[in-house]
DNA sequence: GTGAAAGCGCTAACAT
DNA sequence: ATGTTAGCGCTTTCAC
């Protein structure tokens, strides 16, 4: 059996109350008591039960992140950081992840019945009304990233806009003929991203061939944001006797399937096809894809610390925070001169 | 306040012990009584908190996944599809990760001490003897995978048959100067790796140029099986006046950068270089990588699976075992005729 | 078959 | 400043 406060509390000839107020560095406690109690614990190797802390506490120390695991390395590192900014701050990370969108609903379930958790971090998912009422309801902290809901917390980027810079960037370098390769558009970011293509089209008086506009269909359980679906889409857009000179990709896997595309069809990148993705994974860098980069170690930085301050009671108020996609210039998008494509 | 069991058992006129024996299927209730309360506690819409149930049963449900995030999509995989079996028995997952292998000793200590976690899943790290030996003292179970410990668990891959059979499969394209890119050769799939890439070229009585060679020193925190380190490692390759026709690089994302580093250097693949990988992550296939595929979802499955029966007791004595790579031939081995390099 | 009671290891309120 | 006590919400004896 491992020590317990009353085997230290023994040792040291005290009450219990003083080993835990000794343990947790609170006030009225003398420091010479406080002392001895600590050089005796660690003596006895002692380490806390968290989960009879938190039973008692009423606090887990734990937060849970729902996760469309999908195939969108977006979320990796968006994981990464996230699990980084909270070890610091002494937080558990409980990793709900579903396969099938259809499961979030039983995901925001059992995080809330288990109790396992003190907090929630929605990545990516569309929290409907129902849900964000209960979530207020049980004053359960949630943060959503990559979404947004009126009643909750969110990180989100500015999608319009960061999708009317690539759409502009690209009407710059002089095409005319620009299509666009979108997730799912049922998705909240799918559809913003559409409306700021729309948006840099229209105010730049260039038309907007309907051919040229792919949304992909999400396939049962997915959100269109992946590499099948980017390829799908471009050979879908090559099958027909026209095609764009410039593409804006909702995501960056989706950008690497429709160049895979590209190049089974013979077609040069930037040359016949100039790209611009989005998210900046890793391999957007490696591939010379020019892309809307989000800044996620910010998000990540941004969701943990308001978290921890709200589970403090730190803060109240909505915290809905909309930041800057950034253009990554690479490759892709034809205005390094002299460029010579990737694939081939 | 939540719903108790105190709340169920003074609505339905009984006793908690009842109570709990009915939600827990337990013997020795009356049928009657037993759907008589299990419909009064979804009426309450009880449910039960885990973090109670923890304390009282010393049973947590939980299962800690210690991993180097590193930049291996390898782990991405092999997390996914232990997310999934763990949430399939019942279990959540808790995510420890490090972002510099010095720290691993850290995170076993904390799974250990926090008692949050009723075992352990240690993804590719090494575990050293002393915590293997506290491990079994402890009596935590704890598996590894993609590594292995006399004393512990584990599941990993017949690196060395792999790598001997990735080099063979080389010469026999009528490769015969053929160079490993490695990773970090402390860790002990590096060693392994190069021991099955000796073998071949020994049993094939071809000769090892050491300047083909290379072991991507680790940098701070790091393992050598990344991107950058692959193409660092191909630059200094080609830095020398010969270079050789074939190479076998320990993991994809190295692959990934060494391709990166021959397109920047003018040589085409696998015209100039053929290429095999390993693990095959998603984008091997869309880059049309050849490579030694790990066995992810079985590894995953086999893991959980094993983990579970031990928690419940249903098996004892070391389970250690070693699955096979399967080389999946793609564009980068060069032996699909007429295929044109995927890099420039 | 069922109820009462004793923990699980802690925190926090209340005495002293 | 310190000890005592009552929970936290459950599981698990142990009587009956």
């Amino acid at each position: 059996m491992a020590v317990t406060i009353y085997d230290v509390a023994k040792r040291a000839g005290v009450g219990i109350g003083t080993v835990s107020r000794a343990l947790n560095d609170r006030p009225n406690i003398n420091t010479e008591t406080k002392n001895r109690i600590l050089s005796i614990a660690k003596e006895l190797n002692y380490t806390p039960h968290s989960v009879a802390q938190s039973l008692a506490s009423r606090k887990t120390h734990t937060i849970a992140a729902i996760v469309p695991f999908f195939f969108n390395y977006f979320f990796v590192g968006l994981l990464r950081n996230i699990q980084y900014g909270l070890s610091a701050q002494g937080y558990s990370l409980l990793l709900y992840s579903l396969d099938r969108v259809e499961d979030k609903q039983l995901l925001f379930e059992k995080a809330l019945s288990e109790r396992k958790c003190d907090a929630i971090l929605v990545l990516s998912l569309q929290v409907g009304q129902e849900y964000a009422e209960k979530f207020r309801r049980t004053r359960i902290p949630v943060m959503l990233i990559d979404n947004h809901n009126p009643l909750l917390d969110s990180i989100s980027i500015a999608n319009e806009r960061a999708a009317e810079a690539a759409t502009r960037h690209l009407i710059k370098l002089g095409h005319k003929h620009i299509g666009l390769i979108n997730g799912d558009y049922h998705s909240f970011p799918a559809q913003s991203r559409m409306q700021g293509f729309v948006k840099a089209m229209r105010e730049e008086n260039l038309p907007i061939d309907p051919a040229f506009v792919i949304h992909c269909d999400a396939q049962i359980g997915e959100d269109g944001f992946n590499e099948q679906a980017g390829y799908s889409s471009m050979q879908q857009l090559l099958a027909q006797d026209k095609h764009p000179t410039a593409l804006f990709v909702a995501s960056d896997v989706q950008a690497l399937g429709a160049m895979r595309a590209a190049k089974e069809n013979g077609l040069k990148i930037p040359h016949d096809i100039a790209l611009i993705g989005f998210d900046d994974i890793d391999f957007a860098k490696y591939m010379g894809l020019s892309t809307m980069r989000q800044p996620v170690e910010l998000m990540a930085e941004l969701a943990v610390d308001r978290l921890v301050k709200r589970l403090q009671n730190k803060t109240k108020g909505l915290f809905q925070v909309e930041l800057n996609a950034e253009l990554i210039v690479r490759e892709t998008c034809g205005c390094k001169r002299g460029f010579q494509a990737q694939f081939e």
